[in-house]
DNA sequence: ATCGGTGCAAATGATTTGCATAAGT
DNA sequence: ACTTATGCAAATCATTTGCACCGAT
């Protein structure tokens, strides 16, 4: 919950809407689209508005407290406090599942040696299928 | 240019207007926006309408023909002729560099073996900064 | 008291869709 | 001929913006 601190660093403000959009996102351990925190968040505070929650998110994810991803045409928020790591949406039921940045390392180091090139690798999306899904499913 | 023929089996016609977007697309070596492929269709054929567009590029995709993807919130688009590949572009410069589909091997197998997950990891999109702009700007 | 934040309503902008017509097979 | 593709214009839909007012510091 660093951000708290970080919006008052950044002269930014402390609103009650702004720390319901904060709390959501924290207790949730998976991500979220912007849809459904504006869902959740209107019934938790029936006026607040939609601008409110888009200005919301890009103020929070522009000091790094929230990181905002995309798979296909879907944009998922997540809380960053946790450091790095990535999620992996499977295709079939649609569940979430986190893993460790370590899994990118190699490939890190792959793209600076063999391209020059260095990646910014941190809460990637990948798209697939879940151990429990190809048990049921073949 | 096998979406020539795969277009046929599906029983889809080869108009003009394809043509051109076929060709363009192959004539590419980097990936291109649909803003882009719009305009310079609308060059060579002045009649031609967005959807015309946007919908060719979505029947060549799902005919396996293109590949979309996606980076921050640009869209785009690139033949799928010479198999599997990844993008890396440049968040300084812009430039895309294209890279083998080697460098993922071994995040496909620790997907798979740490998390049981078998991901999807054909033409992924990764942002970066490639050699000539740190040797520019350090 | 300031200056940043909010709500509202309207604007944007990319993509999609319905429908009558055109054209590939 | 038959059926898919196109052009056009209108619809969608998520996100953004201008502005007057509100409220956290």
């Amino acid at each position: 919950m660093s951000c708290l601190v970080t919006l008052k660093q950044k002269g930014m403000r402390l609103t009650p809407q702004r720390r319901l959009i904060i709390d959501l996102i924290h207790e949730r351990a998976s991500h979220l689209t912007a849809e459904e925190i504006i869902r959740h968040v209107q019934e938790q505070m029936p006026g607040i508005n939609k601008s409110t929650v888009y200005r919301t998110l890009d103020v929070l994810e522009k000091s790094g407290c929230v990181y905002k991803s995309e798979l296909d045409d879907q944009v998922i928020y997540h809380h960053a406090d946790d450091g790095h790591h990535h999620h992996l949406i499977c295709e079939r039921c649609g569940r979430t599942l986190e893993c460790s940045e370590d899994v990118t390392a190699q490939l890190e180091k792959d793209l600076e040696e063999k391209y020059g090139f260095h990646a910014h690798l941190q809460h990637l999306v990948f798209g697939g299928v879940c151990r429990a899904c190809r048990e049921k499913e073949g």
